[in-house]
DNA sequence: TCCCATAAGTTGTCATTGTCAACATAGGCT
DNA sequence: AGCCTATGTTGACAATGACAACTTATGGGA
């Protein structure tokens, strides 16, 4: 009975607790998340998680860090999908980032709301996550020398991309949208009629002014 | 000693409650905020609070609501001030939410976090959020009879302005731009900027297509 | 092959906290 | 005046995060 990876006394504490952590966190809220819950679903005894993360706050970033990778690849795939075509890069990027979060919704507060964040948030959340806006940064700056975008700064037209993107994304997740958090299809129809508004103040087709 | 508000025992209990509870909630964040604490701080023993909300997420609710009701009435004046221009309504709209949240990030995340929301928010919360953001679709309502935003469903007009202003307001209440949070300037200009973006897409005088 | 340093896990414990129940008190209404 | 009830107190309980001391087994080196 060779497992993949190095088995101890319990084979990897560490991702089984992670994976243990998603559903729950996705079930109760971050709040109602017990080291001692996943412990016990785990099969070990209350203290063995801190063996693994020094505090519960590292076992949420390290869930939010992953977030934040699964988003960037998205981003990747998407890129890769649509080469050649910024303006479509853009819209299927916003719309994966928006299908992430509605799907896990929690593990998206982690990564965005401040429960963790704002000034201290370790180093390995802070890498993921800029990461995630430099792919971003990269099809837009794709676009904007490809002449589809409008000639500003990039970083300026990226910022407001990801403005708007990630505003509905937390409006939706918030559930301050009705009807929309449970319902894919609607979402893509939101994202795409977004970025409708968004776009045709970033094209240089538009003439401005 | 007559005070204005009836006063029994302590007083006023539950609006001392709550405005001790902000600067708490700011310094520390809403997971190390304890109503033992609050408590404490307000005098009376630790069962006290109770006896005005049903629960700790009820307090926080209530922290949330009074945030929605600043921000609607930030709103009102900003569209009265720029009564007849349409489109300054909505940057100076989106910088007041901008400043909002830098200077209470922490009751913004309480407000959009969905440490409380998501589904069941009480009904208190749903009525606040609801009038901030009918707030905002009157100005916008406004602007498309006046001609200035293009001829579209205001529903969709208001969610792209909304979304777009929100997003930036928490990547930034996030810490996610650094040097901006504690900057007052530096968010009037990022608001600014990011309006310029997202009104050239709705401003009929850009003749789209 | 054997041995031990150390990672991994366990048990026990403590302070803090949310929450409830039983009790106490004081203000206002009849 | 006297009672009703809103308000506040005391005491208790379970859950939890966190730490210390102890145990175990793994794998590399002698």
């Amino acid at each position: 009975m060779a497992k993949p990876t190095r088995q101890y006394h319990h084979g990897n504490l560490r991702s089984a607790l992670i994976e243990a952590a998603i559903p729950l966190l996705e079930a109760q809220g971050p709040g109602a998340l017990s080291l001692r819950e996943l412990a016990k679903a785990a099969g070990v005894s209350h203290a063995a998680p801190y063996r693994h993360f020094a505090d519960k706050t590292a076992l949420l970033e390290e869930i939010a860090a992953r977030g934040y990778d699964t988003l960037t690849q998205a981003c990747h795939k998407v890129q890769k999908r649509y080469s050649g075509d910024p303006a479509q890069q853009l819209v299927e990027a916003g719309i994966g980032y928006l299908l992430f979060v509605v799907e896990q919704p929690r593990v998206a507060h982690l990564m965005f709301g401040g429960m963790i964040a704002l000034d201290a948030c370790g180093e390995v959340l802070q890498q993921s996550s800029e990461t995630a806006f430099q792919s971003l940064f990269d099809i837009v700056e794709g676009g904007v020398e490809a002449g589809v975008f409008r000639t500003a700064p990039v970083q300026e037209l990226t910022l407001a991309a990801w403005s708007m993107v990630h505003g509905l994304a937390n409006l939706i997740a918030s559930g301050m949208l009705p009807g929309v958090a449970d319902n894919r299809r609607e979402v893509r129809r939101l994202g795409r009629q977004l970025a409708e508004t968004l776009l045709h103040g970033m094209l240089v087709s538009d003439k401005r002014r």
